[in-house]
DNA sequence: AGGAGACTAGACAGACCTGTCTGGTATCGT
DNA sequence: ACGATACCAGACAGGTCTGTCTAGTCTCCT
């Protein structure tokens, strides 16, 4: 009934477990180390609905891409509600929380980009259109907050931001927090 | 005749041409992008050679994240003659630099660790090696300079650093310098 | 009733992967 | 002179990769 349909044997559509299974594993395990033959398997779908759903693994990537921007878009919507300051220091503090976390592998557009040598392949050109949708996030709650530069302080939240995803995934988690902390309260007080 | 000894067709010896090959090709296009069979190939090497020199492909890995470990010691060691704030200034102008040329494809530690996800791997300790020298010259030179929290300020600037590295890797070259030198100026003034 | 579309299992092709092995050559130190 | 060492070329094994294809099942819509 409802949305289960088809099938009825294994939950949600084949195309959604494929995504999630291979989100999964991508963050995990990085996106060259999986392959499609690991996906279906444990995704329990065919090879030809595979390709069906993704005329290639780079499609899958872009995909897997796409829907973690979709994710955190969703995420920093629901943080907009009070004080802009206030949403910007709740971003950097779920950050470091996540950070913290034992799953943490480090930021999945870096990372996956690290893979994705040519800025022209569509994969990297998601990951850059996320990250446009990231700088404009910082830069427009700094205006409403009433930051005289918000550009260039933006671009310095940016910094910050890639600095943190990168050192909870290589430093030590506690260290890395208390110096994003400081950090962020030199850049917006 | 001198160094070069042996064969005398080709330049360098066996080892070291095939870490020059690899370091250009796994800089340029990833670790697991790269097989040995095109290593050596365009090193002009055999195979025997190679597993001569490295058991196996993950101890070329390793010699690779060391040497460009050892090329950074190097580098930064010829910028610390001067005053300490100098210094610092220096090695992050270097990195603007660097991170602004035509070959840049961010940084080899970083990029390298996104594709080895489990920490306790020889390669991942060979980057976090690093890592803990780089924050020593951080916090060396901020004391030396009499700073009054080199510990945690060093912490800031590895913050600033693996931000510059991905950000001139990913957005525009010329806001990313604006924004680490502004940055900068805030952290050491 | 019957066609379209999503799904299943699994064989297959062709390329590529790491690593081993054979067999032979050249140069060095002693 | 001789053994050790470094080097060469290239076949080979066993596995994995992406992507295609065959062949058939199930469900929904008309």
């Amino acid at each position: 009934m409802s949305a289960e349909t088809s099938k009825g044997s294994r939950p949600g559509s084949a195309r959604t477990r494929v995504l999630e299974t291979a989100t999964r594993l991508f963050y995990a395990e990085g996106v060259h180390s999986v392959g499609i033959d690991r996906i279906i398997a444990e995704a329990g779908v065919a090879k030809a609905t595979f390709y069906h759903h993704f005329p290639s693994k780079d499609d899958l990537v872009r995909a897997y891409v796409e829907e973690q921007s979709s994710l955190q878009r969703t995420l920093v919507a629901g943080m907009r509600a009070g004080a802009p300051r206030e949403s910007l220091r709740d971003i950097f503090a779920f950050m470091c929380d996540f950070g913290s976390g034992p799953g943490y592998r480090g930021c999945p557009f870096v990372n996956t980009a690290a893979e994705y040598p040519d800025p022209a392949h569509p994969v990297r050109q998601a990951i850059a259109e996320h990250r446009r949708w990231n700088r404009e996030v910082y830069r427009d709650l700094l205006a409403a907050d009433g930051h005289p530069d918000a550009e260039r302080t933006a671009d310095i939240l940016l910094l910050l931001r890639d600095g943190l995803v990168v050192g909870f995934d290589l430093d030590h988690p506690a260290t890395v927090r208390t110096a994003v902390t400081e950090a962020l309260a030199r850049v917006i007080g």
